[in-house]
DNA sequence: TAGGGTGTTGACTATCAACTCAACAGCGGC
DNA sequence: GCCGCTGTTGAGTTGATAGTCAACACCCTA
């Protein structure tokens, strides 16, 4: 699922109209037609949390959670992890240590398990 | 040490002047001036990979470890460490479940460590 | 058949990042 | 004292990003 559709969806998903969502969001709703419609690059990150943090209200799902999976839908990342790697340039070394491939959900739940029992 | 004074001290480390860097680098002198002042921002990616791989020459330096040395301290994000990310929404998980503290060297060896015995 | 609520589109705009260009100033020889 | 090399600065350019605004079309229903 790309974003547009993934927005659609979950707007839908919290019964919004483009109205109800722009005007909570602060932008013209005609942005979100040309956002969902692929029209438009998905929007800044700011748009974004503040989509994320209406449909998260809505929907009753975690707001954190939510950001980050449009956030990163929308091939970005969230300023505050960059800010975490920029200050932690073993990270990026880790980072590229893992190479390109796709991991599971499975095999970074074991990292982050590794992690706290650290 | 930031960006300006470490761009500043390469550049002498590798006897460039500025004109003699930014010819190799393809961009105004003057803007590498401003650029180790502090007047403007840090340079695109393009153009701090251009510089990472003229100075990593010349001074026999690993140019992807300058590389990532210079983009990091510039306050960005390799791109190409950028997409791995946005396709691995576990890694943004993981990478959360680390919290802001900025971590050491060893320790994020130990985390490349046990990555690789897997 | 009119009117409110819905979504779509094209044209336009404002802001900003990433630069370039012209000008000038200091310093070391020769 | 001027020439060649160094660096600094202010003003301007260019392209991309992130939107707005006006207009229109499609329902549904009263």
């Amino acid at each position: 699922m790309d974003f547009p559709q993934r927005l659609r969806a979950l707007r839908r998903e919290a019964r919004l109209s483009q109205r109800g969502l722009a005007d909570q969001v602060n932008v013209d709703f005609t942005y979100l037609s040309k956002i969902e419609n692929g029209r438009v690059e998905p929007p800044s990150e700011t748009v974004l949390k503040n989509i994320a943090g209406v449909l998260a209200e809505e929907l009753g799902l975690d707001e954190t959670e939510l950001s980050d999976e449009l956030i990163t839908l929308a091939g970005k990342i969230p300023s505050d992890l960059a800010e975490t790697l920029a200050r932690n340039p073993g990270a990026v070394r880790f980072l590229r240590s893992l190479g390109d491939d796709v991991r599971s959900a499975d095999e970074w739940q074991k990292l982050i398990q590794g992690q706290e029992t650290e």
